[in-house]
DNA sequence: CTGTATCCCGGCTGATACTG
DNA sequence: CAGTATCAGCCGGGATACAG
């Protein structure tokens, strides 16, 4: 477990459990990259960060080593030349999965009425509830 | 909505929808401060920050506008002296509980085979699942 | 009682450039 | 290809002190 969640998980701010799963999981790309490598399967470092279009390589090395450090994705470096490094879910990330679910749900339902905030795409199925 | 839960929402990040669930849950107390409104109903400030045992009133207050600002929770004040804020759960706040009680069931699911992590007691009824 | 005002610190995020 | 190095800015969180 990485330092900053053992901090949470103890000291805990006002320390709820939930503050563990937002430390956990609230990094600035981490719900993408999750729900990413959740539709994918296996994805290298490049891929990675093509699909999320955005962030800069330092901060994706990042967030993948924090999600690796709290064992939510694996990665497997291919000792090779060119180098080749692959992640993937855990089965703890796997398990994380139906609460980002849930996270992207409420997120979107949140702020749909207000402002038709267009889904990245990588909120998967759904559609509408409620 | 407060203007980072509205950044987030519109750039956000990688964003996913999950990322704006997190800007407005994410706040270092709010998962507790939630949690306490939905248990006790209605609270004044003071009995807040008796109960979280921890925020001073600057951090205190911060959380409490930001939750007001993303409509979470209702800001009553009272035109007397001394001075009377009461404050309780909105409908989004409400609805937004069996998130927060998801991510504290997750959490400390989480931390708890490794290190077992005590509940904040914040934690309410759950016990086990799975 | 319910906050505000300052000051401080550390962490997160990003841009840019460079490397094995 | 998969990062690392450096620099920078912003924000969140906390301590302390003060105010209506």
């Amino acid at each position: 477990m990485r330092a900053r969640t053992e901090h949470v998980a103890k000291t805990g701010g006002g320390a709820c459990a939930a503050e563990i799963s937002v430390a956990v999981l609230g990094g600035a790309w981490k719900p993408s990259i999750l729900t990413l490598l959740h539709e994918r399967g296996v994805l290298r470092f490049g891929e990675l960060g093509r699909e999320l279009g955005g962030p800069t390589p330092k901060v994706l090395t990042r967030q993948l080593r924090e999600l690796e450090e709290d064992e939510l994705v694996i990665r497997t470096v291919f000792a090779q030349v060119p180098p080749k490094v692959e992640y993937s879910l855990s089965d703890v990330g796997r398990d994380a999965m139906p609460l980002v679910d849930e996270l992207a749900r409420w997120g979107a339902d949140y702020a749909s009425p207000q402002r038709q905030g267009e889904r990245c795409g990588r909120t998967p199925s759904n559609s509408e509830e409620k």
